[in-house]
DNA sequence: TTTGATGCAAAGGATTTGCATGAAT
DNA sequence: ATTCATGCAAATCCTTTGCATCAAA
């Protein structure tokens, strides 16, 4: 179990993902990484960059946005686009497990969820256009609980 | 027949929505509403205005933005994002009727489609997490047939 | 005439990039 | 010693805006 659990230490896959292509480990690297993988996820560029401030102040914003693009093409981060025109990273858990979205349009709140059977009515939907899908996008937008009740 | 389709003509839902609100008609966005009701739709600015500085070279970019905004105002037109970062207009039918989209990858073909089931299965997903749903936004993307047969 | 619409160019926000310098191998 | 990564600022891309001018009402 804690074996299993050292094997997917994401800096770890992280460092072998530098190794393989030629790249070089850096503080900032590691720093950046570590903010995001301790974060819940759904984090705005400028939100890690200012958790990464608190660590090392002298972080570039450039920086950020190179370790990010450099987290997906390791497998370990994923970029989202919702309502506003910033994207949102997320934790990419490899399992290969997929997942959907519930957004508060009121308190920014997301939620994660799957749906076996919508996956599979997707499916049916492209198949009877002619289409094989390869991956997809579903966003709800809405009120969560709380803000429901506040209204 | 006759007089339904005209009492759904845009350029006359338009003008009604012009006076309502003090705003003035002009050469422009006559032009620009042609145009774009014309088309089949998914169209970018871009495409847009060069669509449209066929009739009239004279026309500007701004403009064109402009009027978008205007025939999302006014319920004529939808604002879309897919991957690219650009957006994309739809022609908003007004009857109320939501639909999806189905991206082909390869050649960029947008196919519309609607599954009462799946609308159904978000609003259970939905609730389960405590939301409630106002909209959604579900893209399918892969190969369409043709693309699929070349490859 | 009055007020809103246009075209232009400049400004915006998010993201990327060129380049000299610094750090990891 | 090399070579890659960094920080900075400038550059990009798409979209919006300020402003003088033009055209509807």
């Amino acid at each position: 179990m804690e074996v299993h659990a050292m094997q997917n230490d994401p800096q770890r896959v992280l460092k072998e993902y530098l190794l393989r292509h030629g790249l070089k480990a850096s503080r900032q690297r590691e720093i950046i990484a570590e903010v995001f993988f301790q974060a819940g996820g759904h984090l705005r560029v400028e939100e890690l960059l200012q958790r990464v401030r608190k660590i090392d102040p002298k972080v570039s914003q450039a920086t950020v946005y190179r370790t990010m693009k450099l987290l997906t093409e390791c497998g370990l981060a994923a970029a989202r686009n919702f309502l506003d025109g910033q994207t949102r990273y997320e934790r990419s858990d490899m399992s290969g497990e997929h997942h959907d979205h519930l957004i508060c349009t009121e308190c920014g709140t997301i939620v994660e969820f799957v749906d076996e059977r919508i996956e599979e009515l997707q499916e049916r939907a492209a198949t009877n256009k002619g289409f094989t899908v390869t991956h997809h996008k579903m966003e709800l937008y809405g009120l969560c609980s709380k803000c429901r009740t506040k209204q």
